[in-house]
DNA sequence: GATGAATGAGCATTCATTCAT
DNA sequence: GATGAATGAATGCTCATTCAT
């Protein structure tokens, strides 16, 4: 792997498990193996470092939840498998979603644009738009429904980490949860 | 006003503005007015200062909620009741709102015990239960039931913020909010 | 007792312990019962405390030593009377041995007149002197045999503490060691 | 030079100077001509540095008399090159004397291991051992005559010092002292 | 005299960043 | 590109001392 690939994989685990503030370069640099400063030929500042990772592990999230949309047909299978294919990334990489939520709570969130699902050509965006469109979910703006969407996702993850479910009743779980989340928005 | 409250006001907006580590304890000081070691008569150290601010910001906002609390028969309406008040004192206290995911989303969180929400005698989770029990809304566990509620006013608080909503929007989108996750959590 | 003593007695107790430095003047406030400024009403700074204390501990031997001098006659007998109440005070007192310790080699000695010892009239000085005019001990210095003298106690006293001497053994060791200096100082 | 020891130089200087207490570590890197920060790459702390500048005075002064132990045949010689070469090194080293005293009086000293005496391989241990077996000098402990030995050395050293002897007087009163010592302690 | 809150200078230590090799 | 010693600004915290009550 590339060496910044490597830089970049050290560095969220130890923000997640130490925070921005109790993470060192030095310490991310001597844990990856590699010197102190060749950390600032592929990041000129820490705070590069942090904004690159978080677009890359957005990036990540993204391309997961996108490879996996049912893209053929609208209906509520579509929507039943972004929320299951978001829920089941949040819970298989936990440090990635941990940094993501610690990010966007901190003083480096207001210094990114988010492009990514502001976009208008971007497939979550046309599936909620769809979705309208076709009388299927509430009138209401895409970004509101979008942003429901994902608050109750981020709850449902909150739920089934901090009251550790075996894997069986998560899925279970998961399965009540879509259904309630349906009710919430179809027409 | 007591200097220690003096103290925790300045720091709270400080922070929210920039930061646990972009905010020095001696502006902190500087900004309430007094000297540099006076923050340290009353705070022992930085990190119990963010914790008791949290806790102090945490009680705020429950006791502003109770006290509005419909206590006497469950019903829906004890439930808007709730998730109106809730809204409505985040988006006036934006601050404290925001100092509230901060924290929550900082390595300061795992220092703290949160008694306040999880106590079986708390008002909030009385409701939910009689709720429950009244057959008002699913059968599912109490504290669920609460983070579904809890991730909506969330959600709908960013949005609100993000999109910068008129007073008469937002009074609006609240009403509709609610009736969203009424239906989703209502049996 | 008065409160300046009581202060005085906590300062010895915490300035051996942990130091000049490792003591506050407000933990020796704390710990003698009194409030923090009470401290300073009997001692402008903690520079004149740890002087005061050292004169008055340097005081207290010495009167020790004093009272005990077998004064009539000089012999032998004498300079082991004198060796003997010196090593005993040392033992018995061990706290204020070690600031006597301390502050000899700290920088604040250097601070101090020793007008102690070294005054002409002193009853040491005089036996020293008088055991060198009737050619019982070596005429050197009075000073030197002085010096010679205490050195001896002080490795005495170092090697019974260091080595935790029984009390039936230290009383053996400390006639020897009386044999020895004498043997050494002896015309 | 290292860039380490020129550190412990100015330290060494500026700790007998002014005590430890009253040497800033930011003192001692100007003086040294160095950053603030770069002492800490060499000592992880003030701590760790004041107890490393021991350990090496120690050394230094082990070391130089060592290498001037008369080793072949024990005799009263022996003994004698061991006193003149120690109070020779105190006297043209009197800084790392005062060191040494300054750090054994205060509380730094418990933090040390004094393996470089008591080990029973060490020269000087085994030079007393030998005198003892050869029926040269008093059967003690041979931790006590090493004691004596050297506390007597340490009052002929204050003694020097302290009445600026010249270079000639000192030389007739080592030479006198050595007797008076080897009185006390030869069989 | 006694109090203890307030002060602020002072200091050890950290750490992002640089740069000569 | 890689290194890691050097940098020095920044900061949390301490504590002797003051002074209004």
């Amino acid at each position: 792997m590339e060496k910044k690939e490597l830089i970049l994989r050290t560095a969220l685990k130890l923000f997640v498990e130490n925070g921005f503030h109790g993470t060192a370069t030095s310490k991310i640099a001597s844990e990856t193996g590699v010197a102190n400063g060749t950390l600032f030929n592929y990041f000129r500042t820490k705070e590069e470092l942090i904004i690159v990772l978080f677009n890359s592990v957005l990036k990540e999230m993204d391309d997961f939840i996108i490879k996996r949309l049912v893209s053929q047909s609208i209906s509520k299978e579509s929507f039943r498998s972004l929320f299951i294919s978001t829920i089941t990334w949040s819970l298989e990489n936990p440090i990635h979603w941990n940094y993501l939520q610690q990010f966007t709570y901190s003083p480096y969130f207001k210094l990114v644009d988010l492009k990514i699902i502001s976009k208008e050509e971007h497939p979550l965006f046309v599936l909620i738009k769809n979705g309208i469109d076709l009388v299927l979910i509430k009138q209401m703006p895409i970004l509101f429904i979008h942003t429901l969407f994902m608050s109750q996702i981020n709850g449902l993850y909150y739920y089934i980490v901090s009251n550790d479910l075996s894997t069986e009743n998560r899925y279970e779980l998961i399965g009540e949860s879509f259904e309630m989340v349906w009710k919430m928005i179809e027409e």
